[in-house]
DNA sequence: AATCCGGGGCC
DNA sequence: GGCCCAGGATT
């Protein structure tokens, strides 16, 4: 069935709709409906499958049930609520975002004032205005550009997930249910999510499958296409210093950087500290396109450790309890665990 | 328009 | 190992 025609459109919004309503998943944020869980679980599951997200938002709604205790709450307690989860600028502007709303006395009620606020974006802003204002406008994230393309058999070469967007929006916004804004977007990125999987589309359970050009072309799985940059690998070089039991940690204080707050393993050849020490571990993380080599040399602190850490105000030494407490970022946490014991082995006690 | 930002899941 | 995920801010 032809998409253009306006009495088709109709039938693939029932279509979707009634197939939303019998495998919606009662994720808590849709169990329980607020403007607040609503808006947390949006900016957690930015670029973040949402299974992951599941967990921190459950831990999240504990400790800042609303946009008074958020506001108000110390910072480096938000950072540490968001240790994990990544793009940490994220939880830095749902605070900025709560103080706003608190200094306000209210929330803004259209996608237009809700971009204005950080953090919110094109897709966020929808997502808001759609579910909570019934405002119509259509979400495009991943899911809807993949269900976007496939439903229109476009085969055009898309240089990113932007430019995706832009080209096919417009379909997403025509297909929109205007009486019916919240389910139906939540229902076109759940039908991305559990049939129209970028990978072993399930086509054959689709309930739009009568509307997809791709799928009667056969060549669904292949849709969208993306160009890809190639990564680039890069190394670093990091200490771990050791003395009296307490480890020497690096805050990183640029206000441009992303992870502003977040404490790691000190990077010597920034921070005047000596490159000195046997190589404890190399470690690999991933940053975008990036592939990045960490080298980690463990030594016990010497007199210019120590010179150096005291005139420092971004290093820090932190114990195992301060270490419990300091947020890092995930990789530096986990090679800390992985490789505590390790280094416990060349402390000459 | 291009680049940067994280970490995990999946094939 | 490459690609993608409920993207946004910055340059």
């Amino acid at each position: 069935m032809q998409l253009s025609q306006p009495a088709n459109i109709l039938r693939f919004r029932k279509a979707l709709l009634d197939w939303f309503e019998t495998v919606r998943r009662p994720l808590p944020w849709r169990t329980e409906r607020t403007v607040y869980r609503t808006v947390v679980s949006e900016l957690m599951c930015q670029q973040t499958q949402i299974d992951t997200a599941l967990p921190y938002f459950e831990r999240w709604m504990r400790r800042f049930p609303g946009f008074e205790a958020l506001a108000a709450a110390d910072p480096d307690t938000v950072l540490k609520h968001w240790e994990g989860l990544g793009y940490y600028s994220r939880a830095r502007n749902l605070q900025r975002l709560a103080q706003a709303i608190v200094a306000e006395g209210d929330h803004p009620k259209s996608a237009k004032d809700w971009q204005k606020l950080p953090g919110i974006g094109p897709y966020t802003a929808a997502a808001i205005a759609s579910i909570h204002h019934a405002e119509p406008i259509a979400v495009v994230d991943g899911n809807v550009i993949r269900v976007c393309a496939r439903l229109t058999a476009d085969e055009r070469s898309f240089k990113n997930g932007t430019e995706a967007g832009k080209q096919l929006g417009p379909i997403a916004q025509s297909l929109l249910n205007p009486e019916q804004t919240g389910a139906h977007n939540e229902a076109m990125m759940e039908l991305g999510a559990l049939v129209c999987r970028k990978a072993n589309p399930g086509c054959l359970l689709c309930p739009v499958r009568d509307f997809c050009e791709a799928e009667s072309n056969g060549n669904a799985a292949e849709l969208p296409r993306l160009q890809r940059a190639k990564a680039t690998e890069e190394s670093v070089e990091r200490v771990w210093v050791e003395a009296e039991g307490s480890i020497l940690l690096q805050r990183i204080a640029a206000k441009g950087s992303q992870l502003q707050g977040l404490y790691e393993l000190p990077m010597p050849r920034e921070l005047g500290l000596s490159a000195k020490g046997k190589i404890l571990a190399k470690e690999k993380r991933g940053i975008g396109n990036r592939r990045i080599t960490e080298s980690i040399r463990y030594r016990q602190a010497d007199s210019a450790d120590l010179k150096v850490a005291e005139a420092d105000s971004s290093l820090v030494w932190a114990d195992a309890e301060k270490l419990k407490q300091l947020p890092l970022s995930g990789p530096h946490r986990k090679w800390i665990q992985k490789h505590s014991a390790a280094a416990a082995g060349l402390n000459p006690k």
